[in-house]
DNA sequence: TGTACATCAGTGAACGCGCGTTCACTGATGTAC
DNA sequence: TGTACATCAGTGAACGCGCGTTCACTGATGTAC
């Protein structure tokens, strides 16, 4: 039932070692949701209810922490992208996995960007890499079949989208998120001084 | 009833007082760019060259100080817009303002935003609604005599901009600000789909 | 199936730290004469 | 101009807090027999 490729070299937990792993995981989530990527990880021990000294057991710090959080989301999204890749429009594509990405930023509080800005080759995962290499195939895509603008990065893509995360994670509009995606989209699919779109658009 | 925007109502301060108060702002300043609004206040007497009891003496918390501290650029920004209304180009003027905008978001690591977020009125300058309003005017002016798309919201542009400056305050792309910026003012000037914008709205 | 025990995992009090904040005290200022 | 003094401002040690982190100890697990 679970996920992932290859991520099972480590030696096998003990089952009530496994369980505290999932309850500090999912605690983890919940308050790095609430308090962003700098909460108190005493408190996810609490809410978890273990002691400190289990969580520092599974995970040495706060990085390691974040990291296994976010891999599956990460993974998630990676999955996504691969299959958008041999769908219908590569316009709509790109769309629909950019509102995952929104989606996923958001619910972090910016845990991604924290990540994504960090130096990430140090614990194993290269979760900037993986989004990138992601969002810039999709990308690419865009611009070769569909309507895209060439003129265009992966990553100043991702950081709008993230952007729109980061400043609208204590917004009250449920609906904002979603109207300044469509916004960044128009201009992802116009050229930059007027030059009209060549093709239909979405 | 005239509240006034002058600050001439409050007595005037010893020069000492004075003094110190100046080098509180200034050592303020300077640590919130670096860490932030949450950063440490007794950081900020430290630098400043004062006792934390100082600070609490001219700021009695955290909030008085940002204030104080935006309190300038907030102004700054609202005269600029306003000379900016009775300029050339009304497209021209909202992209210089926003400009402006970010530049300040920026430097201010996302404290505009904790600013714009938090309740405003409880002390004194509703920073949020000043820059609102002056974002507002620009808009109004860009989409009645301009090219913007009339179905775009001063709220939702701002909160864009202020995604820029949160998403790329520890970018190490120099430029890549700037051309964010661009690309969302690109999406500002077109229309979703094609169709001319339907009517100007409010 | 039952038991003994080596090993793995969890516990939580305790430490040091920096934070925000207070307050009794000291010092500086500027005014009245 | 000089001085006395009331008042305003600054000081910084101290407090309580929650944090991250450690570690000696206790407990649970699963395996060997």
């Amino acid at each position: 039932m679970t996920t992932s490729h290859g991520r099972t070299a480590r030696p096998p937990l003990r089952t009530d070692a496994r369980l505290n792993r999932e309850q500090l995981l999912a605690a983890a989530q919940d308050v790095f949701a609430e308090g962003g990527p700098g909460a108190s990880l005493n408190e996810i021990a609490r809410r978890a209810g273990v002691g400190p000294g289990t969580l520092y057991r599974h995970f040495p710090n706060r990085q390691a922490l974040l990291t296994a959080v976010l891999r599956d989301r990460v993974e998630g999204l990676c999955g996504q992208a691969e299959k958008l890749l041999t769908s219908d429009s590569p316009d709509q594509a790109l769309y629909r996995w950019l509102d995952a990405f929104l989606a996923h930023a958001r619910s972090n509080r910016g845990m991604g960007s924290a990540l994504m800005i960090e130096e990430p080759g140090e614990l194993g995962l290269d979760c900037h890499g993986l989004i990138l290499d992601a969002a810039a195939g999709l990308l690419t895509r865009a611009q070769q079949q569909g309507t895209a603008r060439a003129d265009l990065t992966a990553d100043d893509l991702l950081q709008l989208v993230t952007g729109i995360a980061l400043s609208t994670v204590r917004s009250k509009d449920a609906e904002q998120p979603s109207r300044l995606l469509a916004l960044v989209l128009d201009a992802t699919h116009e050229t930059p001084s007027g030059k009209t779109p060549p093709h239909r658009n979405r």
